[in-house]
DNA sequence: TTAGGTGCAAACAATTTGCCGTGTT
DNA sequence: AACACGGCAAATTGTTTGCACCTAA
């Protein structure tokens, strides 16, 4: 594994998510970008943007699977990256002032979400190293 | 719509839920449960999940499509329940705290992420109420 | 020249829905 | 009896992958 080289519709295909204030999907970029590259397929475009996240040029948001979760009340998730795991973490003691915080900005809060991406306690215990990809 | 009757299934796919430490997917409650319910279905479980998430039940966690974003600084996102879009929030200012104090129940933070979910600054200002369906 | 990139279509995976028979009330 | 619910299978939707051709380096 080498550098990438140049690729036009990898560029397209920053800008466009850069160009939008709306985090778009892959669908969304690509019915962007279709009009101006009729050739551009779907596969290229989610090929290229989690090429993207993982070099660290975009951010990937949420995962594809829809958990669900029990306990009602706000706490905080960890998305543990060797097992694929998700597991509670308590409150952290300045959830409360979280919403009032939000809405300073217009918007109505109902509720929030803090997700932790990491190593759970159980992992990190198992072996100390290891790569760490993220 | 008058209110729903008692279900087995739905007294199961709860308790399901539950017992599980791991934040299950519906899969996973499907998994569990087919053992002692072998006619039981992956319909069933997806219906009756939402139905006790939408009753504030359960909680739903993550959507079911991958967003991209430009902005690859931390910052926070919030999710639109009447347009179902996702926009900035800017950075919270104890951001920078959380990840040690989540790192004292011995796991290993990388980052993370703070999502609201609410009314967005835009159609709160379209108009004032209107039903609002968590 | 050559490895990475593309388009296309097929494969997968996750979730939703229509239909119709059952079970709760 | 009325209508919510469940099982089943088909349909949708979101995402990944194999392959043959193309192109930047």
């Amino acid at each position: 594994m080498q550098g990438q080289r140049f690729s036009y519709q990898r560029e397209q295909i920053y800008r466009a998510v850069c160009a939008s204030q709306e985090h778009p999907t892959a669908e969304m970029v690509y019915q962007r970008l279709k009009p101006s590259m009729p050739r551009l397929s779907l596969g290229t475009v989610y090929r290229n943007l989690h090429q993207m996240a993982q070099e660290g040029r975009l951010v990937e948001m949420e995962g594809p699977v829809v958990r669900f979760d029990a306990v009602t009340k706000p706490h905080t998730h960890l998305r543990c990256i060797r097992c694929g795991g998700v597991c509670d973490l308590g409150a952290m003691p300045y959830d409360d002032g979280l919403d009032r915080k939000a809405e300073e900005s217009g918007c109505r809060i109902l509720r929030h979400t803090l997700v932790f991406t990491g190593i759970c306690a159980a992992c990190a215990a198992e072996q100390g190293e290891g790569p760490v990809a993220i």
